[in-house]
DNA sequence: AACTATTTATAAGA
DNA sequence: TTCTTATAAATAGTT
């Protein structure tokens, strides 16, 4: 839409690329916004232009809001899968915690941002094991309540009363089911 | 763009809004790619549908890395400025490690998703802690490279010999300002 | 899921 | 950068 057809593919000229940037990135932005009102939705969008500068705009809700509810959907799921490596490429947890137990016992002024650093990324670790785990804990509550479901159908509605004990997770467990899928 | 111009507010009916919904959401995604090919960028595009269904999309990098990108700008920003209510709001940390400290040294079976979740969310406010403790931090090194700074435009390019020792963080916190901006 | 009349976005030029 | 305008592209309503 403008005076010639563009191939979409690398624009050279770096005057012309800045432009087209600026343009459809305000267009883009625009549409979001436009979709979220229109279909009362929340959306998001993030931009990081060649050179590493950010330009993002949410509508609908607040940007993390919408972020977290892409993690509560990605993150564990593809942590999981490597959680064995993960646990293998870091420090032990118990290690861990002692550590960062000492740093933050330490009076401020003692820390250094490099220490910080540090902990933050360990402490990022901790938490995507303790998720993985925790997704780990709920595809297992997950089978065995499809097992459940599998034979209420056999039994029929009857069944409910035959519901063993270790599958009572299952009502909290839908409840956050629902907010998944 | 259609037979009619639509104002921007809500579409009442159900089936339209839907349709319109996926029309409109292709279109984002398309848009985002078509942006991040022609100027070399990366986007992410994340739709929270009405009913919670969520679509999205990254092009030009993974979701992950975009995501990331965002929260190094914002996330320790916006912490940094409630960060004693949350210490407030919160255990001190050597009582809530201890706690996670244990937590994991329990053998999985004996963990419940509950308190996984519980310990996940602890552990979000460590780690918001720490980093707006790197935030304060750096904000205290840049302060005082900035007054470096200013004594060196009086003293002329010799004056770099006066350095004074607590600011050798300084071309690290450069570096790390030059992914923030 | 296709079609098409229109509106909207935008490429190039000023 | 901002505006103008010819044209391409997206899409609203229809089938």
């Amino acid at each position: 839409m403008g005076r010639r057809k563009v191939e979409i593919k690398r624009i050279e000229k770096k005057s012309s690329r800045q432009v087209t940037f600026s343009k459809r990135r305000n267009g883009l932005i625009e549409k979001a916004r436009q979709l979220s009102i229109l279909c009362e939705s929340s959306i998001a969008v993030l931009v990081v232009s060649g050179s590493g500068k950010l330009y993002n705009s949410s509508s609908g809700d607040n940007m993390s809001k919408i972020i977290d509810r892409y993690e509560i959907q990605h993150a564990d799921e593809q942590k999981v899968l490597d959680l064995e490596e993960k646990t293998r490429n870091y420090l032990p947890h118990k290690e861990l915690l002692d550590i960062v137990q000492r740093k933050l016992e330490e009076p401020v002024d003692n820390l250094s941002v490099d220490s910080l650093m540090s902990m933050e990324e360990q402490l990022e670790t901790a938490l995507s094991v303790t998720r993985a785990k925790k997704t780990e804990l709920m595809m297992d509550d997950l089978k065995s309540l499809q097992e459940t479901m599998g034979m209420k159908t056999i039994l029929g509605t009857e069944g409910e009363r035959g519901m063993s004990s270790e599958n009572c997770s299952g009502n909290k467990l839908l409840e956050t089911l629902s907010l998944l899928k």
